[in-house]
DNA sequence: GTCTATAGAGAGATAGAC
DNA sequence: GTCTATCTCTCTATAGAC
């Protein structure tokens, strides 16, 4: 987003008992705002946006968020929450590290690519992060990298991989989540008509992850 | 941030003749704007922001810049304009391809460092990018990417490599851009402490990206 | 639960003095 | 050129009816 200065996170929402045409509402409003703050961020997002989208009045998302930028936390815990709940379990997974990563990043440009949002959303939180303060987005990746960085150091001897000495997993994780996400989307705004879905660019981009990930693991090809 | 919807890019500002001391002026709001459109994005940054940190009052700005949009313009076309003028003469000289594409994303990661705002600049107007409307982007890197695609589509038949049936010029820029911009961005926040201009682990990113470039090339290491 | 109406703050841009 | 003052519009969030 430009955002205003990003707002700060905060305390889940307080959960309410809902019928359920609420839910419904609940839900379709998380959608409208996933989509418009990915598409033009916080700041230049209105809750009347949103609620036009859904097809409500304004007054009625605050009867579900407290304010924009509850809304805002909600879904990227939502985004977030559904990308890590599919990657953790890969990454702490019994295979060979190879096999592993291999899988990992293949779920990852999976994900990106049938949620596009997640793109737009990231590389918001990314511009907006202060190094300084403790950035939102922290809340919803920490886990993920720290996930990452376990796995990594965790690494069996028997991978015949010196991890530890010649590459920083966050390195690692930072280049091919830079390359992917550009993928999913610059690509289509600098190739016009591109689609990052289409099979055959997905799968050449889908191989040439698997070179680069080999390439700075140090894994033969 | 999230920018009220991306304003449309506009004609270059009107030249006017400028006393030595306007010049100044004109070059620190230029400056100022360029820090704070970086590190918070065009909707959530206030003119008013601007003005404070030149230490002169709102409507001077706007005796310089007609509006807000102009002012954001102005800051792109200073930013990608420096960057085009480093990268097109080494990608359009007259040595064999590999050294030329090597020295052009030595260089493109030297930019980047030395002038971080670079990089939020750019992940902020991928991520406000429309494919269908032309981005503002657009008009600033436009030129890069034709040069890019120029070059490679040219390369001539010395070089011993298949350019056009083996890779989208576009697709390698993109994975370099994406990898290189994520470690200026994200590394810094995502490992506290982590300096991207620090000697060696700038040798390290240079290294990879070089590696990466080559693989993707079809070049041998 | 969802609405209408509106309060109240914020910020871009203009008018005109100096 | 730079300022003060202010107009005007936008947008979040609240109050309270239905």
């Amino acid at each position: 987003m430009d955002q205003a200065a990003p707002p700060p996170a905060q305390s889940v929402a307080a959960p309410r008992a809902l019928s359920p045409r609420a839910k419904k509402t609940r839900a379709s409003i998380l959608d409208a705002a996933e989509g418009l703050f990915a598409e033009r961020g916080f700041a230049a997002t209105r809750l009347e946006d949103v609620a036009e989208t859904v097809g409500i009045r304004c007054a009625s998302i605050v009867y579900y968020y407290r304010d924009k930028t509850e809304l805002y936390d909600a879904v990227l815990g939502d985004v977030f929450g559904a990308l890590l709940d599919r990657i953790e379990p890969i990454l702490r997974s019994e295979t060979p590290l190879a096999q592993r990563t291999e899988s990992a990043v293949s779920e990852w440009i999976d994900f990106l690519v049938a949620r596009p949002t997640t793109a737009r959303l990231l590389l918001r939180e990314v511009a907006d992060a202060q190094p300084e303060k403790s950035l939102r987005l922290g809340t919803h990746t920490a886990p993920f990298f720290e996930t990452v960085r376990d796995v990594l150091q965790a690494v069996s001897p028997g991978d015949a991989l010196a991890v530890g000495e010649r590459i920083d997993p966050v390195h690692v994780a930072s280049t091919l989540a830079g390359a992917t996400i550009f993928y999913v989307a610059a690509m289509p705004v600098l190739v016009p008509g591109f689609l990052p879905h289409e099979p055959r660019a997905l799968a050449a981009h889908r191989h040439e992850m698997t070179l680069v990930t080999r390439r700075l693991l140090g894994l033969p090809d």
